[in-house]
RNA sequence: CGCGGGGUGGAGCAGUCUGGUAGCUCGUCAGGCUCAUAACCUGAAGGUCGUAGGUUCAAAUCCUACCCCCGCAACCA
């Protein structure tokens, strides 16, 4: 059985900005700490590539559909590894696999009888792509400008039957109180769920949009977003591949441990839609998985958006102060659920004050008096001091702390449980006072003690932090020539260890435009 | 009575589920150290945890009422 992981996929019609890479990293961090120190894992990413805004805008680039999409991809895809996001899938929707395993869901759905052909006539939305209802109208009774052109439209569509499984749902939701992370969100969920009713359209007839995946039964309709880009968390998990050895073993990786998601799609399309088209497939409630949902980045107290042209670029951040300092950014200054807000001033003020200040320089200072003091020999730990001792209990009890942090998914709770040591070893430093240490030979014993507590101490920090920062980590523990030694616990480190070449992992940066 | 989030020292935030010394980062002030990326360490000032009640031996945390701020058209995690 693996950690399976995913997050949403992204829509392929525009550039991603820094709550698409959030949730990536976000997914990226807890999957390489369950791949570093729990076991098998597997993390699914992707792209959301058919419908009608991709139709359009390939339309409007002059290229087909495919490409123009492949084009946006592509971009997607040079952020993601520009961010060191480690995926073991990729879930691109028009990948062939997808397709087949897409078309045998919806034939057993229809074999089952779960899947109408009705026709309805209506008002129809244009911009919206949806069927406008009385509760549409504003209170002139009109369709307001926000639904964009509004037509009077006959069509004849494939449906799913909700509302029949609304009962299901319902005592499912209240029987797994897990089932939705945080708390509060369940129980928007659940309020969701009350107002529940009808069929959920999930076909587009092909002369109004042929981008999408074709109904195995009736070869003149696609199917719509949710039999498609839903489907990608088990279709590329390996359901219903028929053994294709370039696809999991889907009983390896279901149910998933988590989806992660933002908050605009828990209802009604992961809370609601998602689990009652599993059910509907045939899965039993022990094999339905679970959602994480995630707030938002504002930006200075507003709402992120396009118009008001706000829009944070990931891929200039990283470029301006690497993938570790946002990576670290995001996951240190935010409360997973909760909206933040993000502010690049807050950024290079925890990159400074936490990364280079406190840990960059417990590394720094460690290495540099072990090289100084015993040519970059460390000791070991068999001195029984009292100081030296509390550093080794402190680090069990953080290692522990972190673990419990990362099962609930309270990624700031884990950086500072492993924040607690970085403090408590730069105040051993001076407390113990090496450099005193070293100018009597009456105390060498100690002296070698206390090398070695700090470079054990920094080897599991390194770790610590490894799924958070990998790069930095890697290069710290370059540094302590300790790249073999994976063990999260206290005594890793040999005893007459051999270690490295200080050299600053993370160099201050320097506030610019502070001009007199 | 629409739904949801938030209101904690000057700023930004944890903590609230599972009541028990109010914590972190930045900033301010006073010391110390020199191994280190002028980084680090110690101490201090500064909070009646939105308001008012209630439960309790004990409430930021549980209950009730109220006040204030934010989001809920599109782009969109």
């Amino acid at each position: 059985m693996k950690y399976f992981l995913t997050t949403a996929i992204d829509y392929t019609n525009g550039d991603p900005h820094i709550g698409h890479a959030y949730e990536k990293i976000l997914g990226d961090v807890i999957a390489r700490y369950h791949r570093a120190f729990d076991g098998p894992t597997f993390f699914l990413t992707g792209v959301d590539q058919h419908g009608q805004k991709v139709q359009q805008a390939a339309q409007k680039c002059g290229v087909q559909p495919l490409e123009f999409a492949r084009q946006v991809t592509e971009r997607f895809l040079a952020l993601w590894n520009k961010l060191g996001i480690q995926r073991d899938g990729w879930a691109a929707t028009t990948d062939p696999r997808h397709q087949r395993a897409v078309r045998k869901v919806l034939q057993s759905l229809y074999d089952k009888g779960e899947l109408f052909k009705a026709k309805y006539a209506g008002y129809y939305s244009v911009r919206q792509e949806q069927f406008l209802t009385d509760k549409e109208r504003n209170e002139a009774g009109e369709f307001g400008q926000e639904w964009g052109e509004v037509i009077f439209l006959e069509e004849e569509n494939w449906y799913f039957p909700l509302a029949k499984h609304k009962e299901w749902l319902k005592s499912f939701v209240e029987s797994r109180p897990d089932f939705v992370i945080p708390d509060f969100r369940r129980n928007e969920l659940i309020n969701a769920i009350e107002r529940l009713s009808g069929n959920l359209c999930v076909s587009r007839p092909k002369e109004r949009l042929s981008w999408g995946i074709e109904f195995p039964f009736d070869p003149d309709y696609v199917t719509y977003v949710w039999f498609d880009a839903l489907l990608n968390y088990v279709t590329f998990a390996g359901y219903r591949s028929d053994d294709d050895p370039s696809l999991p073993t889907f009983s390896e990786l279901w149910p998933c441990k988590a989806h992660i998601i933002g908050k605009d799609i828990l209802v009604p399309a992961h809370g609601v839609y998602w689990p009652i088209m599993l059910h509907a497939m045939g899965f039993s409630d022990e094999q339905m998985p679970r959602l994480l949902v995630h707030g938002w980045w504002n930006v200075a107290g507003a709402k992120m958006s396009k118009s008001l042209g706000n829009v944070i670029d990931p891929d200039i951040l990283a470029e301006k102060y690497g993938a570790d300092a946002l990576r670290y950014y995001l996951m240190r200054d935010n409360v997973v659920g909760q909206d933040s807000d993000f502010s690049e001033e807050r950024l290079v003020m925890r990159y400074n004050s936490d990364l280079a200040n406190d840990l960059g320089n417990l590394v720094n200072r460690t290495i540099s008096m072990s090289q100084r003091y015993r040519n970059g020999v460390v000791g070991s730990f068999e001195l029984n001091d009292p100081d030296l001792n509390a550093i080794r209990d402190l680090s069990d009890s953080v290692i522990q702390r972190y673990r419990e942090a990362f099962e609930r998914f309270e990624v700031h709770g884990a950086i500072e449980a492993a924040w607690e040591l970085v403090t408590r070893a730069n105040a051993l430093v001076e407390q113990k006072a090496p450099w005193k240490l070293a100018k009597d030979p009456g105390q060498s014993e100690l002296l070698d003690a206390v090398l070695y507590t700090l470079a054990e101490t920094v080897r599991l920090l390194a770790l610590l932090i490894s799924p958070v920062v990998p790069a930095s980590s890697e290069r710290i523990l370059e540094q302590l020539k300790t790249e073999h030694i994976r063990i999260l616990q206290w005594g890793g480190l040999p005893s007459e260890h051999q270690i490295g070449k200080p050299s600053p992992i993370f160099p201050r940066i320097e506030p610019v435009g502070v001009c007199l």
